[in-house]
DNA sequence: GGCTAATCCAAGCAACTGCTCGGATTGCTC
DNA sequence: GAGCAATCCGAGCAGTTGCTTGGATTAGCC
């Protein structure tokens, strides 16, 4: 535990060139992966990572300069998974009729969310440099560029003097929402009549 | 670093009788809670906080099964400092015009909660046992406690029809927007803009 | 097949972690 | 001030951490 203040290296030292190392590297970045959610960030060694994926620590650090650089890949892939269902998810948003479009897309980020509840808490909660990895620091605007289209397929009913703070305010409270539901569902309100509720605050807010 | 999964012990061990133990405690808390900040959780060790306090590291096991412990108590006290400056600045916002009450209500716990900001973000990015503080726990309905009081003063204009849902909606909104305007500030918005919008949004929500 | 570079691993080190022990010192009570 | 509990501390232990070294093994290429 050398980091106290430090930025950490996040960057993966060397990229893998054969098969056999190609391998090594996909079965740390797994280990590490499974590793984090059930012990969470301090107790997820290298040594751990290592054992786990059945290869040798020093293997580890052919790849990567310590500890910091391989949990950061792991927030990269699970930015990648999540962008990437997402997108995939985004055909059907795009063909509901208008009036559903905002359902269907907080749906969609909640179902996408829940699927990676454990590995998201970690980097909420315990990953002390989350917001300095490239990945996490570029998610909001990809984010972005997504409600864009949901927006566009809006299409005519959205206001259009949407100013950049009321923007904030509706990623805000989508994401907080969204998030609070699915890592601290509260006891008194059913995730059902939550998630209804958001859905009507982004209408009334972002139609004309 | 034992703690992987388990739960930590969180309560104090035992309670100084005398002065001179009284002291101590208060430094070793003191300590820790200038340490965390500009160590952060994982490096701000036992034998650094009993050093900072001028103690021997014997001393704060006398009053602390464990680090968690004393961290957790570093958690109430900012709990308890938070609440009192919002009970403080309570009557200014009382006192307000009705017009004035919720830009008077998020002004203070925005202000509240800029002054801890540090601390904050430990807790909220570091420490992995947070919510399982007793104090942290119970912040939540203390708040509303004191959101109602302000509701109760905005009076006859809050609406009869506010479910559970519409108020987690609002608290979630202002929490989250207020821990990003002071944690992260967003580049492209003013701090200004971002909070009058919130004001705006709280407002229209809560009017009947 | 032979050569070079890529890849792997057994072993273990130095530093640091949280924590404990025995005895010394201090304050309280009478 | 005697006696006793409360309090403190020097010293250090056992375990774990992140990480390195030197040499063995393997793959790719002629």
């Amino acid at each position: 535990m050398r980091s106290s203040r430090k930025t950490p290296d996040l960057a993966p030292k060397k990229r893998p060139v054969q098969d056999r190392s190609r391998e090594t590297f996909e079965a740390l970045v797994t280990a590490c992966t499974g590793l984090l959610p059930r012990r969470g960030y301090a107790s997820t060694t290298t040594n751990h990572i290592a054992a786990r994926a059945g290869v040798n620590v020093a293997s580890l650090y052919e790849y990567f300069p310590g500890k910091d650089a391989i949990v950061a890949q792991v927030a990269e892939r699970l930015v990648q998974r999540v962008l990437a269902r997402l997108e995939e998810g985004l055909p059907r948003v795009m063909s509901a009729r208008r009036a559903d479009a905002v359902r269907r897309w907080i749906e969609l980020i909640h179902d996408t969310v829940s699927r990676e509840k454990e590995l998201v808490s970690v980097f909420l909660h315990q990953v002390p440099y989350t917001n300095q990895i490239p990945a996490i620091e570029a998610i909001g605007e990809r984010l972005l560029r997504f409600s864009q289209q949901v927006r566009e397929r809006a299409g005519g009913f959205v206001r259009a003097d949407f100013s950049e703070a009321s923007m904030h305010l509706v990623i805000n409270l989508v994401s907080s929402t969204i998030l609070q539901s699915v890592l601290d569902p509260p006891r008194d309100v059913s995730r059902r009549d939550l998630l209804d509720e958001l859905v009507r605050w982004v209408e009334e807010r972002i139609r004309a």
